[in-house]
DNA sequence: AACATGTGTCTCACTGCTTGACACGCACCG
DNA sequence: CGGTGCGTGTCAAGCAGTGAGACACATGTT
């Protein structure tokens, strides 16, 4: 077995199936990058994707299932971004945190789909999805950004972590939403804020837990 | 960025179709890295891109063609990394040779495929489709160079671009299987070479045919 | 009220993949 | 020498997913 055994090649058939999704994902920002959700029609996203309308049922149910999967699959593209960022800082956890939130505002404002929802043009779907239904959203995100902390700054406590992920993800929700100034301001704003927690979470964690013994 | 549009999404079905013939490829050069070209079975290549066996005759008609794909598709990706080096020495042809030829040689020096057949363990079937069978292979990457080198000088005349092409890519595929020397030894050889003859073009093309003041 | 549009569902035809089988050639082996 | 195993190449039947068309339903327009 030569091929590291972490990146295997997915089967066709596994392939084939991300590729549709993806596909029809694409084919709806492309959609989005000009009209208004709220004039895009399932037949647009289907054509443009170059399959029929009910491969598109078939593959995510209704309307709304779709939009809910559009907004996660753009949530996660920015937690990697985000991880990135995270992963750059690691000797210092709140330029961490300032250089991670002022990735994803950027990203954010750069956006398009954010853009469209944040400039309001009949898109009142989508946005309840990332406010008032956002809970798969901010559940998700909070849970992934947890991990990405967890596996950077492995002594902390996870119940820890967890709580500073919600937080953050809340607060990254709201000024993507209502941007407040320039992004880098938002960002040190959010750190200065958080940052004596996370000092304290780490000195907490390394005298509490030295690297050879760990304490749960 | 939201679409140019130059780049435009494929439709689903050809894109899946591409998905298909690439995993299938890539399944055997990753049996191919741990075996000979002999003992990989249809049925090994097929089961590691998890898709049947009549699938894989279906798309590649037997297995001397799939090899013929397998290699085709080995050398294109030569020359996208040709392109490259190409397109970054516009201004002097003869730097843009040896540049090229290195890039080449270096790509092929590492290139898994490459390094089982040069090494000859068993996989004469596909040495055979480099040389003696090489025809498609020969005519095919001469083609694509040619393409190459006349979008960066469109002044020269066409003739004398094949020419040449044909002339670099059997002294490619020449020094690949038997290298001699350091990579960068043989590029500066074939540039010493060849140096003289692409001046000669330059510069009759330049004299010959100035459309403009544009002379690159 | 009549109409137009979009969603969601259903049915049918078709394409493509899977499975199992078979003939053929070939190397190995008693 | 014939038997055996293996791999190639081909075929037919079965199955899953996609495409195409029609439909009921809700909503907004005239």
């Amino acid at each position: 077995m030569t091929a590291t055994a972490t990146d295997r090649r997915p089967p066709y058939a596994v392939a084939a199936r991300e590729l549709l999704r993806n596909t029809l994902l694409d084919a709806a920002c492309e959609q989005l990058a000009g009209r208004r959700w709220s004039e895009v029609t399932m037949a647009d996203i289907a054509g443009a994707a170059g399959v029929s309308r009910q491969t598109l049922y078939n593959e995510f149910g209704s309307r709304d299932e779709f939009a809910q999967v559009l907004v996660m699959r753009e949530a996660d593209r920015f937690l990697v971004a985000v991880q990135g960022a995270v992963n750059a800082h690691l000797d210092d956890p709140a330029q961490a945190l300032a250089a991670a939130f002022d990735v994803f505002l950027q990203a954010a404002a750069e956006n398009p789909l954010v853009r469209t929802i944040v400039h309001g043009d009949g898109a009142e779907e989508l946005l309840a999805l990332f406010t008032t239904h956002g809970t798969p959203l901010v559940e998700g995100a909070a849970e992934r950004l947890t991990e990405v902390i967890l596996a950077g700054w492995p002594l902390i406590a996870r119940a820890d972590i967890e709580l500073l992920s919600e937080c953050l993800v809340r607060l990254a929700i709201s000024y993507a939403g209502l941007p407040k100034g320039p992004t880098s301001m938002s960002a040190a704003s959010v750190a200065t804020l958080l940052g004596p927690y996370v000092e304290q979470l780490i000195a907490g964690a390394t005298t509490a837990a030295p690297p050879a013994a760990r304490t749960p």
